[in-house]
DNA sequence: ACACGGTGTCATGCT
DNA sequence: GTAGCATGACACCGT
């Protein structure tokens, strides 16, 4: 699968497609190796089954619903041999189900059943979610890659009886009522328990088998280049892996190859039956379809936004798709500033002069326009001035959402959308919450309802971003009048000076901020300054009262002449400034305190 | 009903 | 003189 891929892409520009890849692969694989072989078996099987069903095996099979398979040799059969007789089948007389010979028809119900049941995963996923998580893995991820043999070559178990739903056995039983399809299928039937299990076509629920039904006419219309190359058997996959990813020319040859399912039914009734459920639920839109698909999709490991409607809308309109996606992918690189309107997620790209907070106010606008429903698109592609049609233009702006080619994902992207103000850096600021958004989305459609009011042909993130040189020359490409000039100058003023404001603003949060971080910063300095000093206090304090008990014990240790200690009371010691320590009285003390009191005692 | 925060807008000064 | 920015002040709105 990845080779494939690969493949792939090294060729896509030179207009390669996938399924050739596929085609070889398979043809490899499948076609040369299983097919005649399992052919035979499967002649042989069909022989046998003949002959029992002219003994009148009827009444076993239509009863229960489930059918004794026959013994092991043809019972593994039916699942290996479905994705050969799929392709062998291509061209098998659908329509002559009822005029057939018996050999026909038993030829067909034992290469219609095997090979349903190959394809039950896929084409009858719908029924049932729960036939989902048998479809092979790969399926889904990459759509077109299950062209490759891999999901043909693990036929998925048979499903169990349960999940063939009420409808879908009443549905049988009619189908079995046929005279024609009674015989064959009783024969059928006794080889394989997957019978019953098979979910019938007929049920309106089933939604796969819509494409199978559908006109081969289409088949040579849609896809003429794969259609030769592309064995039927390819189909089976892609009723299944109807992918979101796939590109629309993807699209399109799965559309085509689709109705190549025909093959597969004979009952021409069958498309009668179905088809306008098709249509019906195509015209119903896409969740509808998205339900019932989603529900079978469910277990597919890639999400497949692309749902059969997808494929119906290509197939109404290619072109259409194609545009819309080239205009998404265009838009972003625009500079005229439309693109900023129609891809606000395009915040790389639109940054100018505000950076991410250019072109921000798309969304609001939009919004703005989405409560004015039915003026809306008229008023924009005026506005705009653009060559798209309303349509285009209204489908392309939700394509342009973030989620880029996840088209399904498009439907809210607005409520949850980045505000400008959050674009812009604002979004780290205090201020930005969710009623920022609600004010801004009035406040701007002030702007734009005045805009829409004087026909300006203008947005208002156009008229605010752009920067003077552009809008200057935007300006003078439209002849405006005094009042959608003096507008469209409040619009700039207004805008620049928001933004001015928001700016100023975060600026001063921000120097809040920083003033409060200086406060605790100085804060954390006087504690300890404070602490600084109460230690140099402590230790002053020491130090005196060493000095103190140094002095008493030097005094002390002094005697006169008599060897008389002298009494502090009466003498005290006094250190000139050269070091040199005398011995004073204090009577003279207190006659030289007054004329020098350096000589006084510590 | 009131307070408060967030936001847009206006007026003004400055560059 | 004009455009743009910064900012105080005010009003509005939502919580």
């Amino acid at each position: 699968m990845e080779l494939i891929d690969i493949l792939w892409k090294q060729d896509i520009d030179l207009g390669a497609r996938r399924e050739v890849y596929d085609y070889n692969h398979r043809q490899k694989e499948h076609e040369l190796r299983r097919q005649r072989e399992l052919e035979e078996e499967k002649q042989q099987h069909l022989v046998l089954e003949q002959e029992k069903a002219l003994l009148a095996q009827l009444q076993l099979d239509e009863e229960t619903g489930e059918y004794i398979p026959r013994p092991p040799p043809s019972a593994p059969l039916p699942s290996a041999v479905a994705p050969l007789e799929v392709t062998q089948n291509v061209s098998f007389p659908e329509e002559n189900a009822d005029t057939m010979s018996f050999d026909e028809c038993l030829q067909l119900l034992a290469d219609t059943f095997p090979v349903e049941e190959t394809e039950n995963p896929s084409v009858c996923v719908d029924t049932t979610a729960v036939s989902a998580p048998m479809m092979p893995p790969e399926q889904p991820a990459v759509p077109l890659a299950t062209l490759s043999p891999g999901p043909l070559l693990p036929p998925p178990p048979s499903p169990p009886p349960h999940r063939m739903s009420l409808d879908l056995e009443q549905a049988w039983m009619e189908l079995l009522s046929l005279p024609e399809l009674q015989q064959c299928l009783s024969m059928q039937m006794e080889d394989t328990l997957e019978i019953p299990t098979y979910p019938l076509p007929n049920s309106p629920e089933v939604q796969h088998p819509n494409y199978t039904f559908y006109p081969m006419t289409n088949l040579t219309d849609r896809a003429p280049n794969s259609l030769n190359v592309c064995p039927a058997e390819f189909m089976n996959t892609f009723d299944v892996s109807v992918p979101s990813m796939v590109p629309p020319d993807n699209l399109s040859l799965m559309k085509a190859k689709a109705p190549q399912l025909n093959a597969k039914f004979p009952a021409e009734n069958f498309c009668d039956i179905f088809y306008p459920n098709a249509i019906l639920e195509k015209s119903s839109g896409q969740h509808g379809l998205e339900g019932n698909e989603s529900n079978a999709m469910s277990d597919i490991p890639n999400k497949s936004p692309f749902t059969p409607v997808d494929i119906y809308s290509l197939s109404a309109g290619d072109a259409f798709d194609r545009s819309k996606e080239n205009l998404t992918a265009e838009l972003p690189d625009s500079d005229s500033g439309i693109s900023s309107n129609i891809s606000p997620n395009a915040s790389s790209s639109g940054k100018s002069v505000y950076g991410d907070e250019s072109f921000g106010y798309s969304d609001s606008d939009m919004e703005e326009m989405d409560h004015n429903p039915g003026s809306v698109e008229s008023d924009y592609s005026e506005m705009f001035l653009l060559n798209f049609q309303p349509d285009d233009l209204q489908r392309a702006i939700p394509l342009s959402a973030p989620m880029g080619q996840s088209q399904q994902q498009e439907k809210k992207p607005k409520q949850h959308k980045t505000y400008p103000a959050e674009e812009n850096g604002h979004n780290n600021a205090p201020f930005t919450k969710d009623k920022q958004k609600k004010r801004s989305e009035v406040r701007l459609s002030r702007d734009g309802q005045r805009a829409k009011a004087l026909k300006i042909p203008f947005t208002v993130d156009m008229i605010t971003n752009l920067p003077v040189d552009d809008f200057n020359e935007m300006m003078s490409k439209h002849q405006l009048n005094e009042a959608q000039l003096a507008l469209v100058r409040d619009i700039r003023r207004r805008g620049k000076n928001k933004v001015a404001a928001q700016n100023c603003r975060k600026r001063k949060m921000e120097n809040i901020v920083g003033l409060e971080s200086n406060l605790d910063s100085l804060k954390e300095e006087k504690e300890r300054l404070l602490e600084e000093k109460s230690k140099n206090i402590t230790n002053l304090k020491e130090m005196k009262q060493q000095l103190n008990s140094l002095y008493l014990e030097v005094f002390s240790m002094l005697r006169d002449e008599k060897g008389n200690s002298y009494s502090p009371s009466d003498y005290s010691l006094q250190q000139s400034t050269d070091g040199n320590v005398f011995l004073v009285p204090r009577i003279k003390k207190t006659f030289m305190k007054s004329e020098d009191s350096v000589l006084s005692p510590l």
